[in-house]
RNA sequence: GCUGAUGUGGCUCAAUGGCAGAGCAUCUCACUCGUAAUGAGAAGGUUGUGGGUUCGAUUCCCACCAUCAGCUCCA
């Protein structure tokens, strides 16, 4: 297909923007029409869809939508034709004042001074607009939209200024499109990780402990063996492993930043009339240890990790499973290094993320979050980590995006952010660059030239939060987890209970040789106990009964129902070790 | 934290201003069975919590808690 043809499709991206684009502007003509008090914010589109801020004097229910999807298809049949014009900024203010639009006349004075100030019109609707639009309402199919949500949002995203109603709308050039993405939607929810870790027993959250997860015996198994790989990678890399307090004095915090920029989210207690803070971050415990004995140039870098539990005052109403809860442990390391070692130590450890993330099949991309408002530090000394941070991901040919003024208080970072089941990202992976922490707990390192001199440091997290990256595999692999990274590998199915003691002795084989194995010995019939293992996602099941007994065998399913067919229990063994390996570290 | 919605046995979901019901799971009994659900029976709930309205509230109202969607924030 050649690009001409493709450019009025909704292959081109271009294209789709500018007909949700579009679809936005007949949402808000629809709703300008039933109510005309609504006052309109913003309304662009989005990678799925559209959606418009509006201020309403009543809260859209879901009948209102449906009433507005029924004025939308109005305006699609009435084939408007959008016209641009442009009108100088006084004029563009009278507009929209005299139609009483204070957003709009918010974003006109805030347009630069040389700005074109453009409208797009459509029969009786008139929107303040950059566009480019489609040429008429009639290029829209009515019958394949739909308004899909109704949230607050607030005007300009600032928690301080008014709440507006966010409503999100989807459209496509066909039905059939329309329904095959609400589908792909339901799909995507039966992943969800919440669901899942009920489902497959794996944890649980109670009222008695909002976001503070419960792990429990098959998510524990789940989380050990992430652990046990993780370590083994660390190993490989050249890391040390320590583990400091969770609680430590006021005096602490104070030295390295965190009780004056990060108080808010930190628990704190009295301890003999002395303040202490449970650790959000796991840093100053770091520096503590890095201080307690000199060092050479020649240990450096000096890689240094802790799988720490940290806690953190997160808001109510951002808690969201594993993905975002108020208890978690990261995969935390810092290392030390000279200021000449930091491009080598960031592209190494790109390396190390590269292939823990390629083992679970899992692609990322990648932001730099740079100075914050609150923050510690010269803003020559951000610049100059940005540059560094920048060019160590540039020179190994890596895309980013720069996520302004989303860093670290105490440096700029990167990013590494992994989709769920429904494409939301979430922050996993992070590189944060440090030179404040050394300054401030006075590290130092003896050089080749005898002197002391301050080391640089990084903080970085491959899976993050152990608790949200068994979210995001979980919903990776919807639940059928790699034989490696199972719960339960083999589940051992006696036809009868003639065959319960064979099966006894099977499951003690493996078991002695590291599998993970299960025994369903229920008195129910073996099609029921196929359909249950099958549902729990177990790798494979093992059917026992009087011919197996008889000829020493087993008889092996996948959970994918592949009939394997009976073999000895070594060759299952060899099988299934072969598949363990292949997956875990090279 | 903000806006809106939701909250009924372990799970999924019914129902009603007047005795709260089903399926799955659980327990008991029978069946001993070869690749996705054997049958019968039993037990299990002060309808999230606390107030209010009412002769009577699970249902209506208020507050709180939690969850869900999004915003804000973030691993």
């Amino acid at each position: 297909m050649s690009e001409e043809n493709n450019q009025y499709t909704f292959e081109n991206p271009e294209y789709r923007a500018t007909y949700w684009h579009t679809c936005s502007h007949v949402m808000a003509q629809a709703v300008k029409r039933l109510w005309p008090e609504v006052k309109l914010a913003i309304g662009p589109s989005i990678d799925e869809g559209w959606y418009y801020d509006m201020d309403a004097p009543f809260a859209f229910t879901p009948e209102h939508l449906e009433q507005i999807e029924g004025e939308m298809r109005k305006i699609c049949k009435e084939k408007l034709k959008l016209e641009r014009f442009e009108l100088p900024r006084p004029e563009a203010l009278t507009f929209m004042e005299e139609r009483d639009e204070k957003y709009k006349v918010e974003l006109i004075n805030d347009l630069p001074e040389d700005a074109a100030i453009s409208f797009y019109k459509q029969g009786e609707f008139t929107d303040l607009c950059a566009g480019p639009h489609l040429d008429s309402t009639g290029r829209i199919k009515g019958n394949a939209l739909k308004l899909t949500a109704c949230n607050a949002a607030y005007w300009r995203g600032d928690s301080s200024r008014e709440t507006l109603q966010r409503i999100y709308g989807i459209a496509f050039p066909k039905k059939d499109e329309l329904d095959e993405y609400l589908a792909k939607i339901e799909e995507a929810k039966k992943r969800d990780h919440r669901r899942l870790g009920k489902e497959l027993g794996l944890f649980m959250l109670r009222d008695e402990g909002p976001g503070f997860p419960f792990f429990l015996p098959k998510g524990m198994t789940l989380k050990n063996t992430l652990l046990d790989y993780w370590r083994k990678v660390h190993k490989k890399y050249g890391y040390v492993e320590i583990s400091t307090p969770i609680m430590l004095n006021r005096q602490l915090w104070e030295r390295s930043g965190h009780w004056d920029h990060y108080k808010n989210n930190m628990y704190t207690t009295v301890i003999d009339e002395v303040d202490f803070a449970v650790k959000p971050m796991n840093c100053p415990g770091g520096m503590l240890v890095y201080a307690s004995e000199p060092h050479s140039y020649r240990d450096l870098p000096l890689r240094v990790g802790e799988i720490g539990l940290v806690h953190r005052h997160e808001l109510s109403g951002a808690l969201h499973g594993l993905f975002r809860v108020r208890c978690f442990n990261q995969d935390d390391a810092h290392v030390f290094m000279t200021r000449e070692q930091m491009q080598d130590v960031i592209q190494e450890t790109v390396r190390l993320f590269d292939e823990v993330y390629s083992v679970f099949g899992l692609s990322y991309t990648i932001e730099l979050s740079t100075m914050p408002e609150d923050h510690i530090g010269t803003v020559e000394e951000w610049e100059r980590n940005q540059d560094i941070l920048k060019a160590a991901i540039t020179a190994m040919g890596k895309e980013f995006v720069i996520n302004e003024g989303d860093g670290a208080f105490y440096g700029p970072k990167l990013d590494f952010h992994l989709a769920d089941s429904l494409g939301r990202t979430w922050q996993c992976g992070t590189i944060q660059l440090d030179s404040q922490l050394p300054e401030r707990f006075e590290l130092e390192y003896t050089g080749e030239d005898g002197q002391k001199h301050r080391p640089v440091m990084i903080h970085r997290v491959v899976l993050g939060s152990i608790e949200r990256f068994i979210g995001v595999i979980t919903e990776h692999f919807a639940g059928a987890f790699p034989a490696w990274l199972a719960p339960v590998q083999v589940k051992l199915l006696p036809v009868t209970d003639r065959a319960a003691e064979y099966a006894a002795k099977v499951s003690a084989q493996l078991d002695a040789q590291g599998f993970r194995v299960e025994v369903d010995g229920r008195n129910e019939k073996i099609g029921k106990k196929i359909r249950e293992a099958t549902l729990e996602k177990v790798p494979f099941m093992l059917v026992v009964g009087d011919r197996d007994m008889e000829n020493g065998t087993v008889s092996v399913r996948r959970r994918s129902g592949e009939d394997l067919g009976a073999m000895s229990l070594e060759d299952f063994a060899a099988l299934l070790d072969g598949e363990v390996k292949e997956m875990t570290i090279k």
